[in-house]
DNA sequence: CTATAAAATTAGACTAGTCTAAAAATATTT
DNA sequence: AAATATTTTTAGACTAGTCTAATTTTATAG
């Protein structure tokens, strides 16, 4: 029905739609994809002629019903592979994504399902990220940067908003993982790092750091 | 490291040189791929560039080392993704293989080993085809056509040389499935046919199905 | 509001894989 | 051994996806 290389567009300009409203850029597509520009304005209008999105030179695109269900689809795909991974074939969390990378393009409506059932239909993937269901929908949850606490605050976490390798394995070595539980003690104003309590110890953070975890706030 | 496409003609060729001792023909590929002659010619040549295969015009081809280690990985993929698509997610027999001709292209050789593990390290797959080990090693069992047998003789259903899907829920209709014990009570000279003895039931099964089940011969 | 910078598009080329049609090599038949 | 048939290869074209280089459009600065 698609190509891995439309899948992957329709996946990138979904993502890209979270954070900037309207239109998405030719040039945020391509650094997206880690391609050029021309390359995407190529591909742009493959995917407008296929009615995935809807697209108007120099003026960026935006996906149709039709592209966005099938984006999550695809997201569908790769987060319940994320999840087979680490649940069931023991890997960590940052190993999954160039493997799930992979396998969310293998089709088959039926090996989805029973996958999802065979894995408990869970909710969210290894790194807090919501698994659409098989019409698309994604449960919003209230989450916030953990820079967005205040002194005092208490919140889990919930999720990442960066999954690079180097990340996951601090977070690691910190024994900070979903579910683990933070107290935020300080806030420094000049640098914006943090001072938490975590699990009886205290631990400082910086913000590049605070801004790339997610937490639900705990109310006290 | 290799395309879909080359691992597809090694998988191929690797299966043709089992039914035929010396070179593989450029249309017996052809014919195998569903694809034309003159597609092979240049994928040979190709490959034969890369030295996973020795190659002479009008001569056919022969898998090197290389050649022959890399078809049995892919086939080892295959086969113990059907054993995960069969043992974990329920599916049936006859469904497995097109979703195995997708999975067996993702590259990880850390996934196949832990995929291994979670299944037991199975030596067969869904349909009695013997798994190769890491370095490539397939276990030769000592198996005949149930065409083969004579009356009187008893075996155990251990596989079968074709797996279409009509063939597969035709034996599913008959409850023939692996480890199924048949006695042969009766051949036919005239047309090949067979009397069977299946759980204390008479079959009457044609040359045909019985040229395309394996057996392991029970001495009694 | 013109000049310049940035973003986006087009044109043309390249690779992988495929195809058809024609030519060349090998096999088979008489 | 010549004629015919079969198999295989070559040549040239096509699609998907990418790239570079050049051009066009839009945005920004003075």
């Amino acid at each position: 029905m698609f190509t891995h290389a439309e899948e992957n567009y329709l996946k990138a300009i979904f993502h890209l739609e979270q954070e900037t409203q309207g239109e998405v850029s030719t040039n945020a597509i391509a650094e997206q994809m880690e391609t050029k520009p021309s390359s995407v304005t190529d591909m742009v209008q493959k995917l407008a002629d296929k009615e995935l999105l809807s697209y108007k030179k120099y003026k960026g695109a935006l996906l149709t019903q039709t592209g966005r269900k099938k984006a999550a689809d695809v997201i569908r795909k790769h987060r319940l592979w994320e999840v087979f991974l680490v649940d069931k074939l023991n890997f960590h969390w940052d190993e999954v994504h160039p493997i799930a990378e992979q396998l969310e393009h293998i089709q088959s409506a039926e090996l989805i399902e029973r996958l999802d059932r065979f894995l408990g239909s869970p909710d969210f993937d290894p790194h807090g990220d919501p698994i659409p269901d098989q019409h698309g929908n994604i449960k919003r949850t209230e989450k916030k940067l953990l820079s967005e606490l205040q002194k005092g605050q208490r919140g889990v976490c919930v999720g990442v908003k960066e999954s690079s390798s180097d990340f996951l394995q601090y977070l690691d070595r910190k024994k900070i993982t979903i579910g683990t539980k933070i107290h935020v003690l300080g806030k420094e104003f000049f640098d914006g790092s943090m001072i938490l309590r975590v699990r009886d110890q205290q631990f400082f953070i910086s913000k590049k750091t605070s801004e790339n975890l997610f937490v639900q706030i705990q109310e006290s």
